[in-house]
DNA sequence: TTGTAAGCGTTATCAG
DNA sequence: CTGATAACGCTTACAA
């Protein structure tokens, strides 16, 4: 016989609501039957079917991570696997399970919306900034699914967790600046995702303010990998090369930059080289990489804070969450080794 | 008015009974009907309810990939983050969904197994062969809940997909020997793993062929950070010194090590330097680190494509599939630089 | 305070 | 080939 909310009933002497009812705290319950029917759940190691749960009171107890971009270009750099972890843990602690929601192919999200809309796979969603679309995200709204997004996105008003980009691309510029970098680029990556435009307009902040050239040569956007690597080389190595990079992004986009600059046989700190996305192995690059840190332990916490309430149906304090970000400063941006 | 498969009956003038047969491809059914159908299927962009099916069916249609580790100890490196991401993919293909189970604390997987085992929250397990807990894996087997591993456990039967972790540290041993090494040290990760003794008797198998001394003083087992640092720096500056290291692990592990050796002064490949797990940022480390790489790619596939035969009662061909590990050989393992 | 009964949205069985 | 009808295991009004 299989060990069914039934079956508990039966050999507590009582009606199965009565034992649901205990099994989820209701009140108006007697402590004598209380205590009756945790007595049998305890010997009898019951535990209430996930599903049967699920459908009944039409919570899934899951919760999607949706990382919009193909793997290749995400979770191989170490940026997401922080927060996949950290989250998973932190929604654990109010009893949700992590779904892992990731595209196919990069962008390609139908698939992942009708099991989210139409087949109820989840709860609500915490998803990734590059998440740019907007039917989709308009199409939560109107169905009533919870989301927080991983970053803000600016045309859209949502809960979000985020860390204040311009700023941090402000001190990551004044830092070089104050090195004595004069000539400082900028590798934006894809000017499509909000962040890397904040921290375009932190990096000219900062490169104004202190009176310096802002000038269209030394602002790159991203394109792709080939030209990437052209275009670094040729803003280090050209008629007025630039002394220093700021690049907008970590990871293996990071890397791809390194490698550029490598190539043409400069190397930081004799090109200043400062990054976004902090990761332990950065202090045994050649040379160790200055680079940006985000709080991602708060961040987690803070986006998951945000969805159970939205799932208890509370309104949470804030509908942006910011956090401030740390530089971490390696010889890759110290031209003065004091 | 919902839209469920009643709602689709009604509309398509035919019984519920029959929609649902025709969304399953059941056989027996009448073109038109099914044609009538599909087209108010079509029509009204009607998906099954995930949860109803699987009450219904009693297949939650999630997978679970059990990581064993506490997130700290793991999800940091990059080992598991191509895992994580890989096996989403290859499941989907299949049309499952990966629900992500991490323990909160390190090796506290009774929540886990307990969500499995008795709440039904997965169809699946693919579990890391770090999971040691013969408690829990055979209950896992009599609950027929069908798993397999990622490497190998030794004293259990299971299903797994593994690398030929005897033969890619004998090689990486080889490497070092040719190089003009003679006292090569293994510095184990975690014994009670099986992959780390595997590792070692490929790099005894490879000294003994060698004829050369294997000793236990270069043998250095993992204890913990504190004394694996003190461990290291001695076994490479003490009367008789280690010329070589190859480390069992990679991620944190390798990078404690790395710390290490620098800390005496010496520097790869000054003193040879072999790691296991192989990730891009390895090319830009100073200097750049030699490393065993594993087809991760394939060995996710493997993995899905074994547990998704087991889910359909079929025999995979293989109870244990190997993979060929490969050397990707960089500078810190170069004595002789040609 | 407890129990009855009606769902939740599917799939599965079996009769027609 | 099709359709009632009964599960699936739980929650939740509502009645007692």
């Amino acid at each position: 016989m299989k060990l069914t909310i039934n079956e508990i009933a039966r050999l507590a002497n009582v009606s199965k609501s009565t034992v649901s009812k205990v099994l989820n705290n209701y009140p108006g319950i007697n402590k004598n039957t209380r205590e009756k029917v945790l007595k049998i759940v305890k010997e009898t190691q019951y535990e209430p079917n996930i599903i049967a749960r699920a459908l009944s009171s039409k919570k899934t107890g899951n919760i999607g991570l949706l990382i919009p971009h193909s793997p290749e270009h995400t979770i191989s750099g170490a940026y997401w696997t922080t927060f996949i972890s950290r989250i998973t843990i932190e929604l654990s602690a109010h009893d949700y399970n992590l779904l892992l929601l990731l595209p196919h192919e990069e962008g390609k999200l139908e698939d992942i919306f009708r099991l989210v809309l139409k087949r109820g796979i989840v709860d609500g969603l915490i998803i990734g900034s590059e998440c740019l679309d907007r039917h989709w995200l308009s199409e939560l709204k109107n169905n009533n699914i919870p989301f927080v997004m991983l970053g803000k996105n600016p045309d859209f008003t949502h809960y979000s967790v985020d860390i204040d980009n311009e700023d941090a691309a402000c001190k990551a510029t004044e830092h070089l600046i104050e090195q004595g970098y004069r000539r400082i680029a900028l590798i934006a990556g894809p000017i499509n995702f909000y962040y890397n435009s904040e921290r375009a307009k932190g990096y000219r902040k900062a490169i104004t303010t202190h009176s310096l050239e802002y000038s269209r040569e030394l602002y790159l956007p991203y394109d792709n990998y080939q030209r990437l690597r052209e275009e670094v080389e040729s803003i280090i190595t050209g008629a007025a090369p630039a002394d220093a990079l700021l690049v907008t992004a970590g990871g293996d986009f990071m890397l791809e930059v390194l490698d550029s600059i490598k190539k043409t046989g400069r190397k930081p700190p004799q090109t200043g080289f400062v990054s976004f996305d902090d990761y332990r192995y950065l202090d045994h690059i050649n040379p160790p990489v200055s680079a940006v840190s985000q709080p991602m332990v708060e961040m987690s916490k803070a986006s998951v804070d945000i969805l159970v309430k939205l799932l208890k149906k509370q309104e949470p304090e804030e509908k942006e969450v910011f956090f401030k970000a740390k530089l971490n400063i390696r010889k890759s941006s110290l031209k003065n080794r004091n």
